[in-house]
DNA sequence: ATGCCACTAATTTTT
DNA sequence: TTAGTGGCAT
């Protein structure tokens, strides 16, 4: 038996990847070898013969991930990975439906939509249901579906007693049987189907659990209810659950995530404890030893500890700036320097807690001709010229997507103006037919003969495309549309839009279906389920910003953390309740152990917020880290519990411009508070003789005051 | 049908 | 501050 797979493991990693056939729980500490650890398994349970290809169902939430996974296993044993069902939770259910779809009630060419189409189709069902997005904006009723449906709920099993629920309920069922009509599902409906038919189905689920011997799930901590349901209905007592995950990243919550599901599996399925991987194969010692000495202050943690036997590395370096802007401009002048020494700019990265920070280092950078990439933004098959390419495609293929329809009627302009949708909107429903067949019977109206002509396009378009290959129905659906001539004529970003509709092309040319017959549905499909890259230039050296959700699961040798303030980091949205504050905790985690070799730390004493002058305080997470891990670069700054000394404090900038409305109080300055103690004014509202202060009380902390009460109780210090 | 002004809200986000 | 949206005028 050629082990060599097993070779450099260190001993919990073997424990893991060599584990019998039955369930585990991973607790796979950043920078660990999980991936590593997951894939070595997959390749160890085929080598051994444990597990046929067929056999194994891995699971994991980005294609990203899943990919990766792919490559690595095609890497270590000759298996074609391509018929393996690995996979993102949304593609493997996609995979499912599409087997199983005369079960799940679904056509077989059913299209998905993505949160996008999703959004356009919830306002469409107000605008059909006469219903006033005042009172329900779209953007509630999208979110209060899609987490009825993570938790694995109909709208049929919901009850409430106020009519605002009760017509969100309503709305669920209605949008339900709309997305039924028309032959679409959305992602948590990809979930929730792949689920119900499972689960109603026991013949089909005790097949599909005798062929998943071995389930391996990715990011375990990241599942949400209906995810973790899903796999106890694959994974039964009798198959081996293998999930890997990590507590201490847990953040995601937000969006559902439920980390009680790591507990939950281990007495589901009695699994005694969890395998440790606590080596770090990453960051510098000291690194690791802030970060452990930060999570500790968690409650409920499953424990755990990274260490490394690198040495402890560099400190961690600690700037305190006087604004947001000298802080981007430290930052940009550090990063100038590590590259003058050789680093790369692709392996130093800023991050930081809200995207509304990469404005200021923009700027930065720009001014100092750093290159650089930012993560986020508009994905490839997101732009709207994509969007709408992909709308006459499924248009094409299938005319009573009412989505498609809709997005592309009167695009480009062809006179089909808003009260003529509506008219087809109101004749589609009195007739209860789709908008194509309504359409088509429409008769008269100062329209007709623009209808008449939509209708004759997308029919000759039908016709003249069933004898071409993908490429050639896209490329001509972009000429006889229109939106070719359309983005010629727009010299604003025709240029850039025409580019991105022949890269569409481009990939068409290159798609390479399952099955040649349903190409066009696989090409869509693929198109909702991955959105494609944030960026082109992917390659180029240049210094990497992001959140520092967008970077979990990167690495990179300096990590630059902007913006520690209260308020900011952690967020104030999330300062209120505990479970909010630990999750940013682990924000922090994240961002703190994403670094190899240099780590800095910084914040601001004045920084612009919403167009208002803000003068947060260090962070928290800055003075839970011991003190003699980090390194000062600032002057001003102060460690431990000492309340903060800011600029102003010290008379290094003239009084801020809000001081006049401040009842006589300063930014900045010291007081004495009968009951509080001594403080500092760090923040400011109101004018006249309302005004409020945030002080930060060396006792007691901050707090808001209300100057008409507590006028008496302080004096100045 | 398009453009302008006023208004509002303002974390984090993959599929 | 700014980005996105809705109403209204051209």
């Amino acid at each position: 038996m050629n082990n060599d797979l097993l070779a450099g493991l260190n001993p919990e990693q073997l424990s893991a990847v060599t584990w019998p056939a039955k369930s585990a729980l991973v607790l796979a500490g950043a920078g660990s070898g999980k991936t590593r650890v997951l894939t070595t398994r997959i390749a160890w349970l085929l080598q051994t013969g444990q597990a046929s290809p067929a056999g194994v169902l891995a699971v994991t939430f980005t294609n990203k991930a899943a990919r990766e996974m792919q490559t690595r296993l095609a890497a270590m044993i000759p298996v074609n990975v391509k018929t393996m069902w690995i996979g993102t939770f949304h593609g493997l259910c996609n995979r499912f439906l599409r087997v199983h779809y005369r079960d799940a009630g679904l056509p077989q060419t059913f299209q998905i939509l993505d949160s996008g189409d999703q959004s356009s189709a919830i306002k469409r069902l107000l605008k059909s249901l006469d219903i006033s997005d005042e009172k329900f904006p779209p953007k509630a009723v999208q979110q209060f579906i899609n987490s009825q449906k993570e938790s694995g709920v109909r709208a049929g099993e919901l009850s409430a007693h106020d009519p605002y629920t009760r017509k969100l309920i309503e709305l669920y069922a209605a949008y339900d049987a709309q997305c039924q009509r028309e032959g679409v599902v959305d992602f948590a409906e990809l979930l929730l189907r792949s689920y119900e038919v499972l689960s109603r189905n026991a013949a089909l689920s005790e097949h599909y659990r005798n062929r998943f011997r071995f389930v391996l799930v990715d990011e375990f901590q990241d599942t949400n209810r209906l995810q973790y349901a899903w796999l106890k209905l694959l994974a039964g007592p009798d198959n081996a659950l293998f999930a890997v995950g990590d507590d201490d990243q847990s953040i995601y919550a937000f969006r559902g995530a439920e980390v009680g599901n790591m507990r939950a599996l281990l007495s589901d399925y009695g699994v005694t404890g969890p395998i440790r991987l606590e080596q770090n194969y990453r960051s510098a010692g000291t690194i690791l030893d802030a970060a452990n000495a930060l999570i500790e202050r968690n409650d409920g943690r499953l424990g755990k500890s990274l260490w490394t036997d690198a040495g402890p590395g560099d400190k961690i370096r600690l700037y305190e700036a006087y604004s947001d802007g000298e802080e981007a401009q430290f930052i940009v002048d550090e990063v100038r320097a590590l590259a003058r020494d050789g680093w790369n700019l692709a392996d130093m990265a800023v991050l930081y807690r809200s995207n509304a920070q990469s404005r200021i280092l923009e700027h930065v950078l720009v001014q100092s001709g750093v290159a650089y990439r930012i993560y986020g933004g508009l994905r490839f098959f997101e732009r709207q010229e994509i969007k709408h390419a992909l709308a006459y495609l499924r248009l094409v293929a299938n005319p009573e997507d009412d989505n498609a329809l809709l997005r592309v009627i009167n695009v480009p302009a062809r006179g089909i103006g808003a009260r003529s949708v509506e008219n087809l909107q109101t004749a589609s429903r009195e007739q209860g037919v789709s908008l194509w067949q309504a359409l088509c019977g429409a008769g008269g109206g100062r329209t007709a003969g623009k209808l008449a002509e939509f209708v004759r396009l997308i029919d000759s378009l039908r016709q003249r495309c069933e004898a071409l290959s993908l490429a050639e129905t896209i490329s001509l659906i972009i000429d006889a549309s229109g939106l070719r001539a359309m983005y010629e004529a727009d010299k604003k970003d025709g240029e850039e839009r025409l580019a991105n509709l022949d890269e569409l092309v481009n990939a068409a040319l290159g798609f390479l279906p399952q099955e040649p017959a349903m190409a066009v549905i696989e090409f869509l499909t693929q198109a909702s389920l991955e959105a494609g890259d944030h960026q082109a230039d992917a390659g180029a050296d240049a210094l990497q910003l992001m959140t520092v959700h967008a970077a979990k699961g990167l690495e990179f040798d300096a990590v630059f953390v902007g913006g520690l303030e209260e308020g900011l980091f952690p967020h104030e949205n999330s300062m209120n309740d505990g479970k909010g504050l630990e999750e940013e905790r682990r924000l922090m985690y994240v961002a703190m152990t994403r670094a190899r070799k240099r780590l800095y730390l910084s914040c601001a004493q004045s920084r612009m917020l919403h167009g208002q002058s803000r003068y947060p305080i260090r962070s928290r997470f800055v003075d839970e880290l011991p003190a003699e891990l980090l390194q000062v670069l600032s002057a001003t700054v102060k460690t431990a519990a000492a309340p903060v000394r800011n600029a102003y404090a010290q008379g290094r900038i003239a009084a801020a411009p809000l001081a006049a409305n401040l009842g006589g109080w300063k930014m900045g300055q010291g007081l004495h508070h009968t009951k509080f103690g001594d403080g500092v004014v760090i923040n400011a509202e109101g004018a006249g003789d309302d005004v409020r202060l945030q002080i930060n009380f060396a006792e007691h902390g901050i707090k808001w005051l209300d100057l008409r009460y507590a006028k008496d109780k302080l004096s100045a210090q």
